[in-house]
DNA sequence: AATTAGCACTCTCGTGGTGAGAGTGCTAAA
DNA sequence: TTTAGCACTCTCACCACGAGAGTGCTAATT
């Protein structure tokens, strides 16, 4: 593979930046003309012939303008695009959103969502942080009325889960609270497995509690994303390249199939904490996904809980301010998860 | 307000059933030869012609067929329909599903998204119950890490909120849990303004978190809608009518939009439980909304907690199906509500 | 050797015309 | 009141045409 020359390198930064700017075919002129260049169209002619032999650029037809092919976005973002940083006054708006909703562990997901949203100018996926390790941490019984008791099961990382139970015959809260503190004495900090082991042992009632909680906490290992948190749909959709319905499909599936998304995420995404990828065009491995562009980032604390977020758009995506951004609300959401579970 | 004539219902009727069938204009030939009437295309057009002049059919042009008007839907829905009821055989897989799921609140409401989804052919909406009235049911306080603590409120009617606090010096969960027992056996089945008032009397530490817990109690009651679950809307993005952008644009807003979806709820939903309400193409108040329809229902235990739930399709829905699996889903979820909160 | 001016060529897009087909509205007869 | 018959209207697909945009190539220039 040859590498391109300085100028070639220049030309196809500008028809990305160009291209970006509206959504046509950008032509020789337009890109002397707008960024002064001092060569003739000519000149920039041969350049985007060349490119396009490399497979860098593409033309829709004989006589239009160039566009970026996927290659050609591949290559911006990883050789031109460099360290982008979001600037300062964004960074403090944005951070001090999080600052105000920063003991309000219910509103970080959504308001992560629409922060990339807005400042992505596309839309946004967070996934909640999810521990990659299943452990007990505290267990309540709460009597509600006649035989029917709720369950509320805390996993280490916050995770809650509710779940109804309903007994043979009444029992006093009393005898709950005191069955609760004995299972948190003994199961604090094991998980599924290890609590399933010591069910044998204990009296009537809690073994079936415990059965319970060793049934929801397997639940809980199987799932590989939390609960998904989606901003700035309609937005996006309305961008040109999305007026074609079957461009639309992958980008609306991949906000809102679980399992499309879920698919893509552990196809693309690494499970390093901080890392940002970018999947541009679906990089034929996503069809569907062919006029669609993923910025993607994990956050949270290794090996205690991680959850990812990103951004979607079209491929003619703000791929700088995307990165950027993902990266910044990613360290952010890092930030609030290692308070919250560690600190 | 004239009556129209038991003909005019039928051919109405079959306009609708017709038109639901495939997107086209329908035409006199077709309503003959395919419903086996015993008039003329010629009676038929004639009695085509009384209905658009009585507001319930339309043209799209001089010589294309049919269509029905917002108030020719709604004609037959209220007129023509009947009462529908889902066959018995889906009622079973349906009741079926929400049996196996009863014990786990986390599963209802997609699983109540899907089934409407899937059944109806459309987009479903589904908002969770929420609390008519926001009181105290219990607390628990977590040592976490450290200085940090993770408090976990129940509400009554099962509602659980979570919220970080960091304390000024590190206690012992021990400390913690006779913290909680007292404000337990002080705020049982309060409102948050009844809580208010105890502040004072209390101790340092406790009245911090009784704060906490007022603060998080207001808030909930600021809330109309609970969390919203989605499905199908990719599916129904794919009928013809909202290729068009402008058309699809409501459909998305109010599946994506909170803020839309409320407004549309609390303006055209009945907050009495069981209704089933139909909304169609905006009814005028909702321009975005010309080419949906919407067929709501609220679920729920009236004065304890209620939630919506939907299904969002292009006018051309096929009603009888809405109405019947909103109506049977709406019945299950308050079984499932009723056992959870009142039982 | 690289650049550039010049020009022919290609392709799109909007416009207008045309003919087939579908479906109506109307009139007059049953 | 219904219906047969027919003229009329409107859409849609197709084609041709010209303007405009942009390229690719060649030959001249630096």
């Amino acid at each position: 593979m040859e590498e391109l020359t300085p100028r070639q390198q220049t030309i196809l930064g500008l028809v990305v930046r160009e291209y970006v700017k509206s959504p046509n075919p950008v032509s020789s002129r337009a890109l002397v003309e707008n960024y002064g260049l001092q060569v003739s169209t000519a000149t920039v002619r041969n350049e985007m012939a060349r490119l396009e032999e490399l497979g860098y650029l593409t033309h829709p037809h004989t006589s239009a303008g160039r566009i970026p092919t996927p290659k050609g976005y591949h290559h911006f973002v990883e050789r031109l695009l460099g360290e982008v940083e979001l600037p300062v006054h964004e960074q403090r708006t944005i951070a001090h959103q999080f600052y105000q909703a920063r003991q309000d562990f219910s509103q970080w997901m959504p308001l992560a969502a629409s922060v990339l949203a807005h400042t992505a100018q596309g839309a946004a996926l967070v996934t909640a942080p999810l521990a990659t390790e299943v452990r007990y941490k505290h267990l309540q019984l709460i009597s509600t009325q006649g035989r029917a008791v709720l369950l509320v099961l805390v996993l280490r990382g916050g995770m809650v889960k509710q779940q109804m139970l309903s007994l043979p015959e009444p029992l006093d809260q009393q005898v709950l609270d005191e069955a609760s503190d004995r299972l948190n004495q003994h199961f604090n900090g094991l998980t599924a497995d290890e609590i399933g082991g010591h069910v044998a042992d204990l009296p009537a009632f809690e073994s079936q509690v415990a059965d319970l909680v060793t049934d929801l906490m397997r639940r809980a290992e199987r799932h590989t994303t939390g609960e998904i948190y989606r901003d700035g749909l309609s937005r996006v959709l309305q961008q040109p390249e999305f007026s074609e319905q079957e461009h639309a499909q992958g980008l609306i599936r991949v906000m809102e199939e679980r399992s499309f998304l879920e698919a893509v995420l552990a196809d693309a995404l690494s499970p390093e904490v901080g890392s940002v990828q970018v999947l541009i065009g679906g990089e034929g491995r996503w069809d569907e996904l062919r006029a669609c562009s993923l910025v993607l980032g994990r956050y949270g604390v290794s090996g205690f809980a991680t959850g990812a977020l990103g951004v979607v758009g079209p491929t003619r995506m703000l791929y700088g301010r995307a990165i950027s951004v993902v990266r910044f609300v990613s360290d952010l959401l890092s930030d609030l998860v290692y308070d919250m579970y560690v600190g």
